[in-house]
Order: structure tokens, then sequence, then C-alpha cells
DNA sequence: CGCATACTTAGCCAATCGGCTAATTAGCCA
DNA sequence: TGGCTAATTAGCCGATTGGCTAAGTATGCG
């Protein structure tokens, strides 16, 4: 799988997404990451190994504990992935101001499709 | 499920990404939207479903054609959730110069581990 | 050494995913 | 009306996902 797919997959879970909040204000151990959740180590050890794939956590060792970091890479590919669409959003935005500017003026005529903007 | 799991779960697929990007251009139909891609119809009307379902895409009606549109909201959502993390990857990436700046001087020392930066 | 702590691996399960085919719905035109 | 085109719905299939339990591995300590 390409990379931008695996990144984008790791990150369609709030879990995994809460991880990487915890993982920004740093270092973390995995019992320590697991605590906030209501669930078994196994599975959050798995969440590790998928954000591990996704390139976004990598994990060192430090006598039996083995501390995560966070590799912040990945998710500046995704930010730019998202900003190529920054016009798009915008020229939507701008729509809907005018949009309802038009309905400020004309309530009902606008909203319902009959009259016009200028029948006087 | 949550807006922004559907979102990046919507966005964890190469195709549905390239269909994005084909609407960014402007409205089109399903079939010019499957052209592109060795998939059969219903294949690409369930990914269609899929942005639909993350507010990504919206389908309007002409004839027996079924116009398709980019929603763009939703990407300056994740947008804005990578962008939370600038300070980590900016963090990371200069760490990476400095590391490369010390290699430079003292290439096998720094790379090894053996040996200090100043072990006059 | 023996045992506790921290974590991973293996494997089960139900649910979802991404592809398909076949059948159905919707609208246009002769 | 009947038929053509566009697209959706239903349902099958194998693969993946996210949870679990039970068992295994790795390290520190008395």
């Amino acid at each position: 799988m390409d990379a931008l797919s695996l990144t984008f997959a790791a990150l369609a879970d709030p879990t995994r997404r809460a991880i990487l909040a915890r993982l920004a204000l740093g270092e973390a151990t995995v019992g320590e990451l697991a605590a906030p959740f209501d669930l078994r180590l196994p599975t959050v050890s798995k969440h590790l190994k998928v954000l591990q794939r996704a390139g976004l956590v990598s994990q060192s060792r430090k006598a039996q504990w083995r501390p995560c970091q966070l590799e912040a890479a990945p998710l500046k590919d995704i930010a730019q992935w998202a900003e190529a669409f920054r016009a798009s959003w915008e020229r939507q935005f701008s729509q809907l101001d005018t949009y309802l500017d038009e309905l400020q003026r004309e309530p009902v005529a606008r909203a319902t499709g009959r009259g016009k903007r200028h029948d006087k």
C-alpha cells in the first residue's frame, strides 16, 4: 500500500489519534499510552503497530519498557495533501457567504426558488 | 462514527483520493469518474457512497445522470487537525538538520556512537 | 536462580471493506 | 409502449480490522 493510504488509514481511528496527541507532548511507554483507554494492552499494542507501519510512531527500548515517540513527518505529508484543496473550500465558503447575504435580503423568495432578485 | 474518522477512512483509498482530485476540477458524472479506472461501475458507485457518507461529495440529478460535486469542508477540517502537529514536525526536521551538520564534522564518531564531540 | 513487570505474539471472532455479477430503478426518445 | 443509457441496489467472496484471551519473550531484582 502507498504511504498516504497507510497514513490516512492509521488516522481513521479515534484511539490512534488520541495516542498521537499524547505523544505530541513527549515520549511515553505502552502502558502509559494505554491508561486513558478502556482497552487491554494487546489491543493498544496492535494500534501502535498500525501507527508504526504508517511511520507515525517509533519505539526504542529502556529496560523492560518500550518508550514510543511521535514521528511527525507523515502528518506533514497529509497536511500538504489536504492543503492542495484549499482553493476548493475557500471558493465554497465564499459561495456560502454570498448565499447567506442574498437570503438576508429576500428570505422566502431565495429559499423556495419562487420569485426573482429584483421582482419589484 | 465521528466525522473526522469517517473523513480519514474515506481518504485511505487511492481510488477515492483520485476521484476527489478529479472533482476539484469541476462536476462530473459517475461514468466520467469511473472512466480512468479499471473498475466496474457498481464499485465506483460504492466508493462514491463512502465519500458521501463522509460529506466529501454531493450528488444532484440531471436527466439520467447524477453529477457529483466536491464538498471540501471536511478537507479543511483534516488540514486543521494535521496543522496542530506542525510544531512537532518542525522540531523534528530541525533536529535532523542539526544531526546532519554534526555528521558533516565528525562522520564516524557521530554515526557509531563512539567518541565524543570534543574528545581532544 | 526464580519471580515480577512490561510488553508482544498467536489466534479467535464478528464486522467492515473492496472487488465482482446480476437484477433493479430512473429518465429519455422513437 | 418498448427499448436504450445511466446508475443504484442486493448479495457473494476473500481479506482486513478491532476487540478479546492465553501464552510467550525480555529485562530487572532479591
